[in-house]
DNA sequence: AATGAATGAGTGTTCATTCAT
DNA sequence: GATGAATGAACACTCATTCAT
């Protein structure tokens, strides 16, 4: 029960720390620090630092990629996916800003961990492009590219939000970003001949 | 003259390095080595290793600034703007992809410290996006919400480049990407007001 | 009883790690771990881990020492005594070779401890060397000088046997250490007043 | 100069608290200590403790090996060899007795980073040995247990020596210490019929 | 200008020991 | 008796920075 209770207050301060100073910036003792106790503590809960910081993002990162799945699964149609991930990622966001900073912004090593069989929210961004593309609902293309666009119109409004750039919660954004999303997927990619050639 | 040169030895070496490695992650010594003489000498140049991170992305950011305000002064109208501007920040990856991400992808908490009265590629692109819901080219709403999907767009893309997500050269895909903004440009932002009333 | 059995378990696997790892190289948690029970639990029954060390050498030196003076007691002349004592120590490490290791060869400072009043396997030996020089069995000189000589023939071979530069079982090489031990008690030590002189 | 310098002073006193309190027992802070500068400090002249403790082992033990094998080479017998090496091991004590220990008897494990082509003093022996079984000057047998023996001899009265058990510099004992030497080495091994059977 | 030895604060981590449960 | 969380002092090592040469 402790042991559960510590555990939630490290990562809750380390979180915090993570998003404000960065990880690397970040150290043990830093955490140790805001959480109240000393820094011999956290290796009872946690074998290293990097096992701390992979284990918050991944956890985390995963749940992020089965609400996402679901929230997709829901909608019938191509349109109705993008429409209701894109909401998701903004209440994601409104619901917990400094996780969805840490997970999708903040710049760390562990992206370069996550595999190719781990549930992964991007992944089923392009998951669902592809499959529009391949229903014929959007011009076809390189999926990659237009899960980059669309990513991108979701994080850099993220970026700017967090930047007191932006003022309104992202939920209420969610239909104009959706709406932009579906714009750029509608750009035919034939512009660059080379590529398709 | 001398100094000069050696100036620029020790920032591509610093670079490579803070851009592969990261900033916190390379040591002065490494950068030293890299050049080819000792760390004591670094100081001679540069009066931490804070300053020199700053120099350098101070004087690049303000060219980049410098030559989006240019590209866009050339063009007439508001899609010419956007078409020159998206083009030449994939020119720009392209010719160095090493202090395109140094600027626009990793900042490593330099764009904290950017002040408004200094030259600024993102603020260009929002001048010319205000400007355009000035003159009617695209519906008015928030310039910075516009900035944000825009500059996602490239950023995001230019970030799967770098994972190697995305094969051909930024340059060839600058028609598809300013498609893609003047599009998202297109979308009105009233839908968000709708939502709240 | 229990309280035995558990002490027995926690020197059976202390000698282990110690001999195998070293001492300082091995931690409350090793133990505690092979065991099979907490850290804290250790101290129920040693007030220290030096406590747990230094009880363990003392112990099974002691018990070395009464082995010895048995051994040597059962044996008539000199030559016997001699012979039996360097059987038994290839014996014990036969038997035992890591508690020999531990007690004999990497004593990890407990020899510091040993008072002049505790039994002890080294000095059984120096005295039936002195008891053999007193009656003429040997020519008489140094007892410590002749005793440091015969432990050293055994233990260095020993030290070979455990690095496998030795193969048989020492057992076998006991009446080889035996001879090799009394022709060295043989050799006058008076050659040393002459090169004084 | 003064690097040198720096390292001969370092050395110096690593040398003795080695050999003082052990390898694992000293700390860099007590060698930065000792010599009077900060922990950080010997990062400059030394890449880890590890190294420190391997290129302080390594450069002595070969310099012993080198000494060994010519006061070898001087004599033609197979007598006169050892008793050449034998009185060479004990004026190598006399001379730095704190060097002799750190190589001959503190159990570190750098004895198990010795490689078979590094000059080793005991291989010296061993060779000596060899040849002298080999040339019928001493009974055939296993070369290793000769050598154990020998070793023993020598290396378990400077034991004594370093704890006051013994007065005289070993430098007066190395007459006995030899004629025990070879006393051992005359005795016949068949004893252990089972080995050479 | 440049060198490189030295500093001193800091890093992640280990571990003997204590103690509330 | 046993547990395991917590402590706090250590450890090897790193690094931005200073400074005598």
């Amino acid at each position: 029960m402790k042991a559960k209770d510590t555990k939630e207050r490290i990562e809750t301060a380390a979180l915090r720390l993570f998003v404000d100073k960065g990880v690397a910036e970040t150290s043990i003792r830093d955490i140790a620090l805001a959480v109240g106790f000393s820094d011999g503590a956290l290796y009872r809960h946690y074998a290293s630092k990097d096992e701390l910081v992979w284990w918050m993002f991944k956890a985390s990162f995963e749940s992020y990629a089965r609400i996402t799945a679901e929230v997709a699964a829901r909608e019938p149609t191509s349109r109705g996916k993008i429409r209701a991930m894109v909401q998701n990622f903004c209440d994601l966001f409104d619901q917990d800003s400094r996780l969805f900073r840490f997970l999708m912004l903040v710049q760390h090593g562990q992206l370069d961990r996550v595999t190719p069989d781990m549930p992964n929210p991007v992944e089923t961004v392009r998951g669902v492009i592809a499959g529009a593309m391949a229903k014929g609902d959007i011009p076809a293309g390189d999926s990659d590219l237009a899960t980059a666009m669309v990513m991108g119109i979701i994080l850099q409004t993220a970026t700017f939000k967090v930047y007191g750039r932006i003022k309104p919660p992202l939920g209420e954004l969610g239909s104009v970003l959706a709406d932009a999303c579906w714009k750029t997927l509608g750009v035919p990619q034939i512009a660059s001949v080379k590529k398709i050639a």
